[in-house]
DNA sequence: GAAAAAAATTGAACACTGTTCATTTTTGTT
DNA sequence: AACAAAAATGAACAGTGTTCAATTTTTTTC
């Protein structure tokens, strides 16, 4: 292991432990023990372990973001958002141990801002997703439109935790994906409503 | 202090700590100073700290029970609906660091089923607001009613995980009450759609 | 009421966190 | 090769949850 990108094998270490292993397994002396250098060396190069994930919770947004990416061309902008939805949700549950990660992030820096990192990649994929949704609903003005998105998004967004974990089980037998279409198609044709009654 | 009444002295003791320096400060040494008794009789009365908090959830679960039960007879169902979640939002509000504990214990009990004790007050809940929807969509069959409700109770119950904390304030000047009663009233208007295509 | 038995309370100790920083090792320069 | 600068180290600190032998309190028995 050459020694001149640390940075980078610690990282790389430290992402396989949360996906094999779970989010609570990462510690600072385990992904010592697991990349081979040491503990002190670790906090030479990220600070703190909350930097840790962090920049781990970076690359999961910008993985999100690649996925849904690719969708941008296709079908109608109904059909996207719908495409949006089940990619998202897809991407949650084959990466359940990371995105809990990026969900625990937002619940635990209660007082703390969000640097500008961090927001841009929440921007970014928000914008994606606003421009079907400017495509399919013309005649919302555009705060109203803003506002509507935000509330979907984030609604999905929120909901997704539940996906990471398996306490949903206890309550209902709906499916994971039902739940999330469920909650787009209803919204959406909501706005459709909604969008006529103020003309 | 009475000595015959450990388990509620410390129940109470706790609770003053969670509402007033949030959970983060709830230890058992913190509580056990602060309440006069030892570590290990909290250990005695609870067997762990998760049970204590498991218990401080089924108090708030039925405080809020207590609050939308209250509305049970007041307005139309459409109204009824409004003010459950008015009231809810309120509640959430009000309480930031005793229902912030409650969606930590959804996330943090992985792999864990949910006691009875603990389901049959979220049912509790969950039943209240069935009533109101099964006069505002007569229409809509039994399966669909139930899952079109389940879907927007969940949709709630985790956006509110958005209000204990200020994560939101970064992302947007959303006003809370405005972001949940739009999702809904968004979303109502959505069933009210595909329940007349369905037909 | 005193002595014995049972029950309840205790807090030091264990294994684990994140984090620090004096010491050692490595690297780069003269 | 000798020195200086930089980087890596891991023991140590303060904090978790948790356990359990020892102590204290309460109850029972005589």
């Amino acid at each position: 292991m050459s020694k001149d990108n640390i940075q980078e094998n610690l990282v790389n270490k430290g992402r396989e432990l949360i996906k094999e292993k779970g989010a609570e397994y990462l510690t600072a002396r385990k992904l010592s023990e697991a990349s081979g250098y040491s503990v002190g060396t670790i906090y030479n190069q990220f600070g703190n372990m909350d930097n840790f994930i962090l920049i781990q919770n970076y690359l999961t947004l910008d993985s999100l973001y690649a996925r849904l990416s690719k969708l941008q061309a296709s079908g109608t902008a109904y059909q996207r958002l719908n495409l949006y939805t089940k990619e998202f949700i897809d991407f949650v549950l084959e990466n359940k141990n990371l995105w809990f990660l990026v969900h625990n992030f937002h619940l635990h820096n209660n007082n703390r801002r969000f640097s500008k990192v961090y927001l841009r990649r929440v921007v970014q994929i928000t914008q994606l997703v606003e421009s079907s949704f400017k495509a399919l609903f013309p005649n919302v003005p555009l705060p109203e439109r803003i506002l509507s998105l935000q509330v979907l998004w984030l609604s999905l967004f929120s909901l997704s935790s539940f996906l990471t974990t398996d306490a949903l089980d206890s309550f209902s037998k709906i499916n994971k994906n039902t739940l999330c279409e469920l909650l787009l198609n209803t919204y959406l044709a909501g706005i459709k409503v909604l969008e006529q009654v103020q003309e």
